[in-house]
DNA sequence: TGGGTAGACGCCCTCTGCTGGATGTAG
DNA sequence: ACTACATCCAGCAGAGGGCGTCTACCCA
């Protein structure tokens, strides 16, 4: 066998070529020499106490004793036993390490050689170290598992059933087979090294079957029987796939049944079984001429070169779809025009096209969440859930706007950002209540939850005893009070919004003057007039605004005066004006002209004050030019012909509530 | 043995709805 | 200036539809 014969490291097998195989009767000698025994054969569990430990799983011999009977067909059955050995030492080609157990021919040695890395080992069978091609064994074991360097003890155990190249089943062994006719005891063989102690058990199981045909030659696929350790696994992952093999699992009297040992697959037909176990080989001899990929079965590759021409053979009838099987456009069909949907749900009227889909949506109800995030504690109930879940982790924007190029997780977030962001006609949300009109339906939502659900919780009107259970409707209810003047004065016709305004004003019929000046003993109604008073006469750090008319630059002391001076300023005609107005002026002016004295000279203290009390405000609340507060002052002293400081107070306070 | 069919699995998509921070506005 | 609140907006997850691909099984 050259180099280029050997399997490369995904195959599976190995091949035997022109093995020496024994004749039966030399099973009889084997029982000789102790290796196998006819009581092997008649008490199978005789196996399990004889067994070397750690050789075989103690659980899995039984089970497999118990089913399957030893049947050898008429004829040559032929036994190999390889066992391997550690090294001594590393840096030999070619080393001896193991023997035929079963029946060592004098002289006859199994050698293995190391191809090189990722090729598999060879093993020799011959006298000495003949390397003769007929006389090699390929072992093409995937190099991380298998390296017979790296083995205590591996065990193969050959059972060749009515010559090499018979036809029709493969020739699987059971390990029950071979326990019929090998044996292998401790300490047997005088160059056979004890096991290592608390050493991993390795068995190895060995399936022939015919190779190619018109070649005389055998394929033989190893496998691993560490039974216990297989349920441990998962799913067999790429790694263990390329141990497939099988065992027959065969009852008295029963049919046989074949099952896989990588899956659960059984199958009481060898055909069945032979086309399962294609699914656990890389094994792909149909390659597309097109990209060079490859298939197992012609049909894969058919369909696959259907996808490079276009050739979609299956079109449906109710529109322009095809697909390349039967089975795409059956089910597109049922998804797109005839609605059937097989598979309902027990627990609710969901129905499915498919089966997978039900199974997904049955997790809704059992809440299963199969997927775990390995980063946080999410868990999904599907694949792809958790693969945009991860996007989470990783920061991944995958989808561009192609306007802004904003960066979006998921499409649909990009795509209700372009409809909204750079779309016309733009679908908005009229709530069904009110008024309102909403971008988004889900905010829609929130405001139906807001503003119009019904509250356990009464909600009192501010203004009233009234009560509500509705947001939207206390907000109405409130609306109502606006510009309502509900108190209204016992001794006069004023009437105001707020309660404490009414206080203020009952005490121009009181006489009530509870704020005193402490330097100068002088009483006013409201606190705020007091303050101003104060700043005024008895603050000597108090720096009065001088408002300057923009048109002849006249200083004022009260915006208000001036702008009522520069609507009428005429600067051409400043002094005639001036004079023609003399009272009105020193009206206006009479708090700067007569300086501390009181106000009656002027306007009223009260107004005055009130005035300038409405202007700090007005600046304190940050208007440059509280223009329109002083035309409500103005409307609301005008026809006063003595505007009472109560009334002008309760004015300005009208102002400061807007 | 190949073809048809059904089922399984995976991937990607859309639609939907909730959430919380940002922002605008009224009080 | 501050607060409360409504709306805007992006992030994220749930649910389900549709299709590509592959395997198992049956049958001619």
């Amino acid at each position: 066998m050259s180099a280029t014969e050997i399997s490369g490291p995904s195959d599976q097998f190995t091949k035997i070529k022109e093995l020496e195989l024994m004749p039966e009767k030399d099973l009889k000698e084997k029982e000789v020499d102790g290796v196998c025994r006819e009581k092997d054969h008649q008490n199978p569990g005789g196996w399990e106490a004889e067994c070397p430990p750690g050789t075989l799983q103690p659980r899995i011999l039984k089970e497999e004793l118990e089913l399957v009977p030893v049947t050898s067909e008429e004829g040559e059955k032929h036994i190999l036993t390889l066992q391997t050995v550690p090294f001594a030492s590393e840096a030999v080609e070619l080393q001896e390490v193991g023997w035929l157990s079963a029946q060592p021919q004098e002289g006859m040695q199994v050698m293995v050689q190391q191809a090189g890395p990722g090729l598999p080992s060879l093993l020799w069978l011959g006298e000495g170290p003949q390397q003769s091609v007929q006389q090699c064994v390929t072992i093409g074991i995937q190099e991380e598992l298998h390296f017979l360097q790296e083995m205590e003890v591996m065990q193969f155990q050959v059972v060749e059933e009515n010559g090499v190249a018979a036809t029709g089943d493969s020739k699987l062994m059971s390990l029950a087979e071979s326990t019929e006719l090998t044996k292998l005891e401790e300490g047997q063989g005088k160059d056979r090294p004890p096991m290592a102690a608390g050493t991993r058990d390795l068995c190895f199981l060995v399936e022939a079957s015919p190779g190619e045909e018109g070649r005389d030659e055998i394929i033989l696929t190893i496998s691993s029987l560490n039974m216990e350790e297989q349920e441990d696994k998962p799913a067999p992952g790429p790694a263990n796939i390329e141990e497939a093999s099988a065992t027959d699992h065969t009852t008295k009297g029963a049919k046989r049944i074949f099952s896989c040992d990588v899956c659960r697959f059984t199958s009481s037909r060898i055909s069945s079984f032979n086309r399962h176990k294609k699914i656990h080989t890389s094994e792909k001899p149909h390659l597309c001429h097109l990209c060079l990929k490859a298939f197992r079965t012609v049909t894969l590759l058919r369909n696959h070169v259907n996808t490079h021409t276009g050739t979609r053979p299956y079109k449906c009838g109710d529109c322009n779809m095809a697909f390349v099987t039967s089975g795409e456009l059956i089910r597109h069909r049922r998804y797109k025009h005839t609605h059937e949907k097989p598979f309902k749900c027990s627990m609710c009227k969901y129905a499915s096209v498919e089966a997978s889909k039900l199974k997904r949506h049955v997790r809704s109800h059992t809440g299963e969440r199969p997927f775990q995030c390995c980063l946080c504690s999410y868990a999904s109930k599907d694949t792809y859930k958790l693969k945009r879940h991860m996007r989470t982790h990783s920061g991944e924007k995958p989808y561009e706007c192609h306007v802004c190029h904003a960066r979006f997780t998921q499409s649909g977030t990009m795509k209700i950002h372009i409809l909204q962001k750079h779309s016309e006609n733009v679908p908005k949300y009229q709530c069904p209540h009110c008024a309102a009109i909403i971008a988004r339906k889900s905010d829609l939502r929130v405001h139906l939850r807001n503003l119009h659900s019904y509250k356990a919780a009464e909600m009192k009107c501010r203004y009233c005893p009234a009560t509500f259970h509705e947001r939207y409707t206390l907000i109405q209810h409130q609306k109502t009070h606006k510009n309502e003047k509900r108190f209204r004065c016992q001794h006069c016709s004023y009437a105001c919004k707020q309660e404490r305004h009414m206080l203020v004003h009952v005490r121009i019929h009181t006489g009530e003057k509870p704020f005193a000046c402490l330097s100068c003993n002088k009483c006013f109604r409201q606190k705020q007039l007091l303050n101003v008073h104060f700043k005024k006469y008895h603050d000597s750090n108090f720096i009065p605004t001088v408002y300057k008319c923009p048109k002849c630059g006249k200083d004022f002391s009260r915006w208000c005066n001036m702008h009522r001076h520069s609507e009428k300023c005429d600067p051409s005609q400043e002094k005639s004006a001036t004079s023609g107005k003399r009272t009105r002026k020193r009206k206006q002016t009479a708090p700067k002209d007569t300086g501390k004295e009181d106000a009656a000279k002027g306007l009223s203290e009260a107004h005055a004050d009130g005035e300038a009390a409405m202007q700090e405000t007005a600046v304190v609340r940050g208007a440059q030019f509280p223009g329109e507060a002083l035309v409500d002052y103005r409307e609301a002293t005008a026809g006063v012909e003595d505007p009472d400081e109560g009334m002008t107070c309760e004015m300005l306070l009208n102002m400061m509530d807007k």
